[in-house]
DNA sequence: ACGTTACTAGAACGATCGTTCTAGACTCTC
DNA sequence: GAGAGTCTAGAACGATCGTTCTAGTAACGT
């Protein structure tokens, strides 16, 4: 059995991806983790928060570490990005679609309110995003496009799962894979900036945002 | 003045922006909304989930009809898919990076949770992947090709909010809306579909997503 | 004028929230 | 074996949660 903080991170982490930071009360993960209110005050005295903050960054840098695996036993970047989406489409049908990763949840619902929690999800998908980046740059691209490919991946990445958890079809992810693979392809072949242009959309943007 | 009860659909989708589902009170809601508990059980019954629910559909149907016009507005379907991020971008800087849409955010809250919820926001995210779609197509993809595609710009679309949101920076959205162009762009010119192989990284996702 | 319906108003309910606090049970060191 | 950490245990706190309920006002058809 594990040590009583990793037990209380592991309930946690779950209990996030399940029903993200408001909805999971510090009930719930006391017995999930089978521990007790002076446990986890005694390892995360700054409550919730801070509970949160290490549940980012512990499962932030696993996901890289995973990603950093598949990369490496992949031929190339274009694979190593399709094998990631596969495989996370397969853990998500494995565990009947709930979450793979809080981090997205919890980004979202704290983004504009707490700062320092927000500042924890921004160091994770930064990681995610110059490992990914990373690969690009050591199979040839230029660091700025490695990086904005490299952005996107992880944007889609993000939203597929959501996707895919939402309407319980992990087919979403796979051929989301798909066409990250194929851009990824398309850009190593050419890597050209593109700026698109920018047109006359935001007023619309605008007058309906707040319908 | 609007009516009461756009008004505590209007306010209750500017707190689920910001704080999510699980993060905003009924309080919060009428009090911002001018609107008493009575009020709001008057319009509906159901409580915060025939709420939430309106929330939903409501904002869902104004962002479709967004996408509609921009679409008539642009030059080709590729044309509208980068107005569509750069004027999200655009309102996000303006906004102050509070959040754009509510819909996500709830999404990832209650997949795992509440049935009618989860069903209300696939409605929404299959309209979108429907409307987008259907401009492909019009354009020429095979219905197939234009549907998986469909899928993964609102993914992309999702993530970008999500990763821009976070970092507090709409050039996420602008960088993804630009390779998003040149993945449909790609497509349009060479619509064949892509399997792309499954290779052997679910184990390795399996071991770690529980980290 | 009256009854009916539509809507507003907000006190009150039990449940649960995150947090604090005191007390006890284990290690170790000296 | 005394004392100082380290960790566990859970009762208790005030605040707030979603919901219910009763009472009241406004508008309208007849």
């Amino acid at each position: 059995m594990p040590d009583t903080r990793t037990r209380i991170l592991t309930a946690t982490g779950e209990l996030f991806r399940r029903h993200g930071f408001h909805g999971t009360s510090l009930k719930q993960v006391t017995q999930a983790a089978a521990a007790t209110t002076g446990s986890l005050y005694h390892f995360f005295p700054g409550g919730k928060d801070e509970l949160a903050r290490a549940v980012l960054t512990t499962s932030g840098t696993a996901y890289q570490e995973l990603f950093e695996i598949i990369a490496d036993g992949a031929a190339t970047p274009a694979d190593a990005i399709s094998d990631f989406f596969d495989g996370a489409a397969d853990t998500l049908e494995e565990h009947d679609f709930v979450d793979i990763c809080p981090i997205g949840t919890v980004a979202r619902e704290v983004a504009s309110t707490d700062e320092t929690l927000r500042a924890a999800s921004q160091a994770v998908f930064g990681g995610w995003i110059d490992a990914a980046a990373r690969r690009f740059a050591a199979a040839g691209l230029p660091a700025a496009d490695a990086n904005e490919l490299a952005t996107t991946v992880v944007a889609a990445l993000d939203g597929a799962i959501v996707l895919a958890r939402t309407a319980r079809d992990a087919g979403v992810l796979r051929v989301t894979g798909r066409n990250m693979r194929a851009l990824v392809d398309a850009r190593m072949r050419a890597p050209v900036r593109n700026t698109g242009a920018n047109r006359a959309s935001s007023a619309a943007h605008r007058s309906r945002a707040t319908s």
